[in-house]
Order: C-alpha cells, then structure tokens, then sequence
DNA sequence: TCCTCCGGAATGAACGTTCATTCAGTATTA
DNA sequence: TAATACTGAATGAACGTTCATTCCGGAGGA
C-alpha cells in the first residue's frame, strides 16, 4: 500500500535541491536520500526525471494561483486589481524564495521554452488574470495601447528582477518599498 | 605555430551550441566537432570548460559594452542617454539573438550567480552606466528616489522580458514599438 | 635543391566518474 | 500466505578530461 506521504517527501526533497543546486546538481539519488526513501522508490511514483520536474512544477503554478486569487474581486478598480495582483506575486516570491528559485530554474530552461510554446504565448492562469486586466485598460483608456506581451513585460519584468535580488541579498524589500515599487510599475502601464 | 583563429573557431561553436542547447546540451566532444578540432585540441586553448564558458562570457560582455558606448555623449540630458542606453541594449539583443541566449543561460546559472557575487552586487561596465545616470537623476531630483537596484530592476527588466519574447516569436519589435516600450519605462522612473 | 631531423600543435581513443534507471531480492501489509 | 511496496546494488550510457601518438613545417647539412 503506498503511502501517498511518500510522494510528498519526494517532491519537497527535490523542490530544495533543485531550487539551490539546480537540476543537475540535484542527482535521483540525493532526491531519493534527502527525501528518506530508496532510490527505486521514486519510480513507482514518478515514471521519470522529467516528469517528477514537471509535476513539481504544476505544483508550484497551482499554489502561486491559489495565493494570487486569494481576495481578488473582479468587480475592483482596474488600478486596485493591479496592485493586489503585483503585491500578491512579490510577497509570494520573498516569502517563498525555495519555490521563487525553482520556478526560475524552470522557466529558464528547455522545460520552461517546451511549457511555454505548448500553452501558446505562454498564457498560464497568473498571466491571464492580468491580461483580462489589460484588456479592460486599454479599452478604457487607461492603460497604454500596447501590445498584451509588452504589457506583460512591464508589469512582470521588474517584479521578477527585484525578487531575485531580494533573495540574493542585494536589497531588502519592505512593505513601503514593495508599493514604491509597484506604484512604478503602474506609471509604466497607465496612459 | 598555433593558428590564433582556432581559438576563435572553438568560441564560436560553442557560443552558438551552447545558447541554443544549454551548457548541459553542449557537451566537449560536440564542440570540437562543430569547429572541426579535436576533442583534446579545446584543451590547448581553455583549461576546462568552466574556463572556455567564462572566457566566452567576458567576450560577449566586451562587445555588448563597445555597442552602449557607441555615440554615447555624458553631456547629453539625462533622458536622452537613457533612451540611447536602452535602445541599444534591446537593438543589441535582439540582433544578436544568439549572444542573448548565452548571456541568459550564463545569468541563470551557477556561473552567473558567482560573477555576480564577484563583482559585488553584479556591478558591470553596463549596470555602472546606469548607476552613474540614475545617481544624477535622483540627486537632481528627476527620477524617483529608490534603492539603485530597484531602478535598475525598473529598468532592465522589462528590456531582457521583452527581448526575449522577441526572440521566441511572441512579438516582433519594430523603431516606434521599441521608442514606446523604452518610454514606458522611463515613465516608472521619472519623480 | 633535396633530404633529414625536430619541436610542438593537433588528434581521438581510452579512462574514470557520474548519473538515471532497472531489477532481483526483502519487508510490510491484508 | 499472497500481494504489493520498497530497497539499493548493479547497469550502461554519457560526459569531461588525459595522453600516447601522429602530423606539419621550418632549420640545417650536403
């Protein structure tokens, strides 16, 4: 009977690894070690590598989407939205700087170029939440007519910069300073 | 006699297998076969591979600078250096797709993270440019008085986003696309 | 001019290591 | 006891690196 904890053990074992040494630095058997089980083991639960860092990943989307939507209300301000949106992505990523590491470690490889043609534009749920934003924007006048992969660059580019840095040490990042940062960002997008 | 351009041959076969493999899907052997050289002949010119990765980096850094700094005048207006810094760094990557990649893997990676460290809060040629604009501004009071890195996070991030949406095909940046993209950004600067 | 010799550049088969994956055997549960 | 979960040593493929050997072109003697 398997224990469905074991998965579990496996997943956070691989998550730590791979976010602080990446995928390969982190090797089955260490998984397997740090993780408490037999290097065997992951295969009945995981057919593969691959598969067990692409569920890790699907994981990570899920709970990152589950954080973002928590207190969205559609029927805000355009503007309100884009904060809660922006606040909601950078305190996820400073207060989760394991899950931060691994995402980059996967967007920024051949899983994450594969990930991103396969859902055509790279459209995940976050994205889509901010592209219906735009969309709205524009139509109203209040964003900029830009295109939605420019637009996208602008509102994500710096937050994703400023994560890193924050988890490397180079700037620590205070509420006063998140929305100084986020506010910014809006002067960016606003018409 | 050892025919300098060979080192050359070596660079740029592993540049370009690299940048379109990753550092892991570019192994020695296929280097040397994409240059038309040995296997052990690489050695005579790089230590190992860490070197020849490095050795590379510096390379594409030297050149990306010389291309900032073509026609670059201090005593321009602080948002006209602004703007020609900017859109030479996105005229730069997106003509150089190839030089992209590799400094992406390279910034991505182990590799990147202890340049960075090295050189104490990733301070290149190319960020010392912009610290040097962003220190005038906020002293004169016509950017936004934030941390440098979060100006440089401001600024940098939406270019590399963007840039690299160019290059996978999700956008194709045109002169007018590029002066609205770099304008935008210099609203989120500007107090 | 031709031949021989020599230094070092170039070579690529071979080596040792690392890793994902497998599987024969053991432990656990029902 | 039967069935299933688990284990970790064994496997073989792939990799970075080495090194005994080959190759090449110029120097020097006749």
């Amino acid at each position: 009977m398997p224990k469905p904890d074991k998965r579990e053990e496996i997943l956070c074992s691989a998550l730590h690894l791979i976010a602080e040494h990446g995928f390969h630095g982190a090797p089955m058997a260490m998984i397997a070690e740090r993780a408490g089980v037999g290097a065997g083991t992951i295969y009945r639960y995981f057919e593969n590598k691959d598969v067990l860092i692409n569920e890790m990943y699907k994981e990570l989307e899920k709970r990152l989407t589950a954080y973002l939507l928590e207190g969205y209300a559609v029927e805000q301000p355009l503007r309100d939205r884009f904060l809660h949106l922006s606040t909601a992505v950078l305190r996820y990523c400073i207060t989760n700087p394991i899950h931060f590491k691994y995402l980059e470690q996967f967007h920024n490889s051949p899983y994450g170029v594969a990930h991103r043609r396969d859902k055509f534009l790279g459209k995940s749920v976050q994205r889509d939440l901010y592209c219906e934003l735009f969309e709205q924007g524009v139509t109203q006048g209040t964003i900029k007519n830009l295109p939605m992969v420019v637009l996208c660059s602008l509102a994500f580019g710096p937050l994703i910069f400023i994560a890193r840095d924050h988890i490397l040490g180079f700037v620590t990042l205070d509420d006063k300073l998140i929305n100084n940062i986020i506010s910014a960002c809006w002067d960016s997008l606003k018409s």
